[in-house]
DNA sequence: ACAAAAGTGTTGGAGCTACACCCATGT
DNA sequence: ACATGGGTGTAGCTCCAACACTTTTGT
């Protein structure tokens, strides 16, 4: 086996967050090297005999104290030579979604500090990290109209109209309230909670549990979920 | 940046190519090394300064002498330590699609010889590579029901019936001849040509072309392919 | 004339889209 | 009483699934 190869490997992750009707990611500031004070996603080199699954959980772990609710590889870049410019860096992306309520994040190793970054004014990222992060979110929209993925980004308990909301802020998209609630509500996965929630004025909502069993179970019988909207 | 990371990364490629109303797999043989005279996936390491895009046309290229139709990414497989009995190697693997007709294959370099593996008696093969050619599988199967991707494995001029017969061999199962026709021919990208083909015996059949600017035109304004099945 | 493969229309029903008003609470 | 957000039913239409016989050629 050839013994001269000399490229890196990173893993890299795209941490989506769901809050206050609005999207975002998890961002990490850098703390040494020549990307030092810089903002970029949270990652770093492979170590030896870890897997790649690893490597992504103890990065996140590390640089911002998370543990994700949901996470799958994305796409691996490295098709631009020089979007490290230390040496050439392959980066095996993931896909991660958590809800920001069960943590309070921390920054420790090589990073400074970390943030959630509204997604809708992110600046201008260092490597190809904008590149990534378009990638992953073109995958969330497109998985949301056919993968229930949307419930990990939301607490445990959530009125329904927080689901609308999602859906419209992140599709961007106006959705019709009938049609939505009757098609997700078909689908048998979500069920009322008994207990309601008060937001301080309008009719208090029903909260509804999103019921993970059930949906694995649908799933092995093909359910196809499928979202279309108006 | 840590400089005693020892992982290497390798290129796969799962090549089909159909023929004869059967589904195959290219695969080459080993020449040196510990896993001579095995066939496995053709493949190899990332030269140092080389994009994965080109490691994988120039390993196609000298291990089997071949130009691919289709060819996306597939997944990097990199969560099992041992899957190369040599050193840590992570594989990005990739899925391409060719028609065999405009081949003769032919083995160089590091590759003894070539062939295509009738992909349903396909054996065990050295280190990930069943799992590599079922993820690939896989995603061919959901991508003929959304993506219309089989004119790349058939020649350029082809009766309806092979079409037909590609779909049936690959995703085993019955389809409504006259169903599928009317919605392959709805969507518009495929146009007769004025031949016709003759079998030997039963009626000749007109031949088509799948239009690709047609198609891409389309995608554009944002069809939706979509083949459903009795 | 018969075997083999190509070619072709219609109908019933499921499921989607479109659409607007009442309900429960806070102020 | 009014403002705010939550909760609900129906009818028309589109599109899909189901279904079998005729045509063209070779032998």
């Amino acid at each position: 086996m050839q013994n001269n190869q000399n490229i890196k490997i990173a893993v890299d992750a795209v941490v989506f967050g769901y809050q206050d009707n609005a999207l975002y990611i998890l961002l990490i500031q850098q703390k040494y090297g020549p990307y030092k004070d810089q903002w970029v996603l949270p990652g770093g080199l492979v170590q030896n005999g870890e897997t790649l699954t690893t490597a992504v959980h103890r990065e996140l772990q590390e640089e911002a104290g998370i543990k994700v609710n949901y996470l799958e590889q994305l796409y691996t870049f490295g098709d631009d030579i020089n979007r490290d410019q230390r040496n050439q860096v392959i980066s095996v992306s993931y896909f991660a979604l958590v809800n920001p309520e069960n943590f309070k994040l921390s920054a420790a190793t090589d990073a400074q500090d970390v943030k959630w970054q509204n997604i809708s004014n992110t600046p201008t990222l260092p490597f190809d990290h904008n590149l990534i992060i378009d990638t992953a979110f073109k995958r969330l929209k497109a998985k949301l109209h056919y993968q229930p993925i949307g419930f990990d980004l939301l607490p445990k308990k959530f009125p329904f109209s927080d689901l609308e909301h999602l859906y419209t802020t992140i599709l961007e998209q106006e959705i019709d309230r009938r049609n939505f609630r009757k098609k997700i509500l078909s689908f048998d996965f979500i069920k009322k909670s008994n207990e309601k929630q008060k937001t301080g004025s309008g009719r208090p909502a029903q909260l509804f549990t999103f019921d993970t069993n059930k949906y694995k179970a649908l799933e092995k019988n093909g359910i196809h979920f499928e979202i279309k909207f108006a």
